[in-house]
DNA sequence: CTTATCAGCGAAAACGGTTTCGTAAATAAA
DNA sequence: TTTATTTACGAAACCGTTTTCGCTGATAAG
């Protein structure tokens, strides 16, 4: 119960509480021997300020807030890591906030951030998101906001990415390497900027090798598992079924493996599988999942390194940095070239 | 940049702050009309009341702490998302911190907490934790803190926890009713309480089966996949092997996989493995694993529920409730039976 | 010896809200 | 008509800290 004070602490030690508060920061209006009376009370009341009155008098809320879809996602999980350890070393607190993929909520959690209660904004945008201005303005109100991985293009701030466009080339091109003819995308969102960069570069890479590209074999899938599942199930018991799939989002690989099992097509003999994602366990898949992996706690990490370049230093311009730390493909079974053609 | 203060809408309307202030808080006070007026120009000027302003007068934060060893973790994960969904519905703000499994670090963390920075706290301790008293000096402060997952036995709290007792005997009963007569019990720490409870309930299962323990069975894994693939190797290259393994942390799965492919042991032929995780993609294993999953959204939830129970209330008495949400054995084929013995 | 400098501290004004209490006018009750 | 009550608002204290500025006494410079 007992909230320690400056006031008390000034009482107790016949100082006033400009004193007190000068000695606790080390000021060096204060005579060393103040200052360890103060300090040694302070210590013995466990005297911890309070944050909110510091932040209301020096404006500064040692605070940034995270904004996400979700943290269902092992990518988010380990960006979450890669902020937290950053935030942690600098002394700042992190706020999440989570948008469930609604621009809605993203709007109203970023119109809070107009007030001072963050310092600073770490955002992956959700995927309804196609217009920027609640963005805009959070910028406009004078706080720092570094994208990562789900950038809104038309914003001027830093933007954390990764090499989306040439990873999905590199993915696309190594199927075809390995003899895929009829190579299927599968993704979950249309408006996420970083789908059209892989997008771009499955397409790309299909023309660059001289395939041409079916519109049918684009396919949208949704939120859920069991959903998917249908829906890949249908685009693979066709007649004319891809021998290649790309999943560019991490939770479209088990509806994947799912129906490729229940159709009885193996893989890699039967259709080939590259699926973007950060899950450890690709390794030990039935067979083991050759993977686009996302450099995630990294990207976590820099977005709040750049962030806090900003914060620290009041040359607001360094804001227009732009990052790509690029992402790796990992080559297992399940793109595996057949032996006998 | 323009932050908009209840004082520039005073002046504006020519009102005092305090009329202003009640205004926007609907108060009775105030007529309709001017209401009406302040909400208007509020609204045009784009105002977003200081919280912290607001936090030190009311001394309420509308903010909550969660914190956790790591969000590496898909049960963490899956447990961020039911804290949020509450929290974003009750219009608290939810700050996170990660011990990365120290103790130092969590007693530094808790103590911030005396001060007003959160109304609350949700912790699931490290597994360095043995002593309590960073806890109870929190909540001496007068903070709710609930307990989820990896508790603290001898502080009072409200813990919400899972069957972890009643959930491993059934694992390893299951094992044995599926021909298993040596069974290893794999871990990663010394300290949880949740991990006794499992230990319980895995050497009671042996007992009342009639199988005697063997101590060389029980092994301490760590922190790193490569470092736990050795461990593992070495286990179960020995002539006297085990038959059975049960891993009671998620990260333990992949080495297991690796070590059996590496020895060349079948699963389940040879050894039948189950693992404590919420991986998804425990289905689409090689072989598809059979899993001890914990209700970890609906943890994290009921947590946050209890949480505000206590914080809407002054009834602070409800904490000693303690919550007990069963965990799922889901079979698959990791433990199927052999049929030619 | 006088004046500038400096070390060490305190008074008070912020920061932006909330809340208590008081008050004037309008209305209702007597 | 007088008194009581209600309505609608304002003044000011307050939350706990930071920061500016001023003050005193001591020391250094001239």
């Amino acid at each position: 119960m007992s909230n320690t004070t400056i006031k008390i602490l000034a009482k107790e030690l016949n100082l006033s509480v400009a004193s007190v508060s000068k000695a606790l920061r080390d000021s060096h209006e204060i005579s060393k021997e103040t200052k360890e009376k103060v300090l040694a009370l302070a210590q013995k009341l466990n005297y911890v300020p309070n944050p909110y009155a510091s932040s209301l008098r020096k404006r500064k809320s040692k605070t940034i807030a995270v904004v996400l879809p979700e943290v269902a996602d092992s990518f988010f999980s380990l960006a979450i890591n890669g902020i937290e350890s950053v935030a942690q070393d600098k002394g700042y607190h992190v706020l999440i906030y989570l948008t469930h993929e609604s621009f809605a909520r993203e709007e109203a959690i970023l119109n809070e951030f107009k007030s001072g209660r963050v310092d600073g904004i770490l955002i992956s945008v959700s995927d309804e998101t196609n217009t920027s201005d609640h963005i805009k303005q959070v910028i406009a109100s004078g706080k720092p906001v570094v994208f990562f991985d789900r950038v809104c293009d038309d914003v001027e701030a830093a933007k954390i990415t990764t090499d989306d466009m040439e990873s999905s080339y590199q993915a696309t091109h190594h199927l075809v390497m390995n003899g895929c003819r009829k190579i299927a995308y599968l993704y979950t969102s249309k408006n996420l900027s970083i789908n059209d960069k892989r997008m771009e570069g499955y397409k790309k890479a299909l023309s660059d090798s001289g395939l041409k590209i079916n519109e049918d074999f684009i396919v949208l899938c949704e939120g859920n598992t069991a959903g998917n599942f249908e829906i890949i199930r249908n685009l693979l018991k066709n007649k004319n079924r891809p021998d290649g799939i790309i999943a560019c989002v991490e939770k479209l690989t088990t509806p994947i493996y799912l129906a490729c099992h229940d159709l009885k097509l193996a893989i890699p003999d039967k259709i080939k599988v590259i699926s973007f994602t950060n899950l450890q366990a690709a390794l030990i898949l039935s067979p083991p999942l050759t993977t686009v992996t996302q450099p995630a706690f990294e990207m976590g990490k820099t977005a709040a390194m750049v962030l806090f370049k900003a914060l620290e230093k009041n040359n607001y311009n360094l804001k227009k940095e732009t990052i790509v730390i690029p992402s790796q493909l990992t080559i297992r079974s399940t793109t595996k070239k057949d032996l006998g053609v």
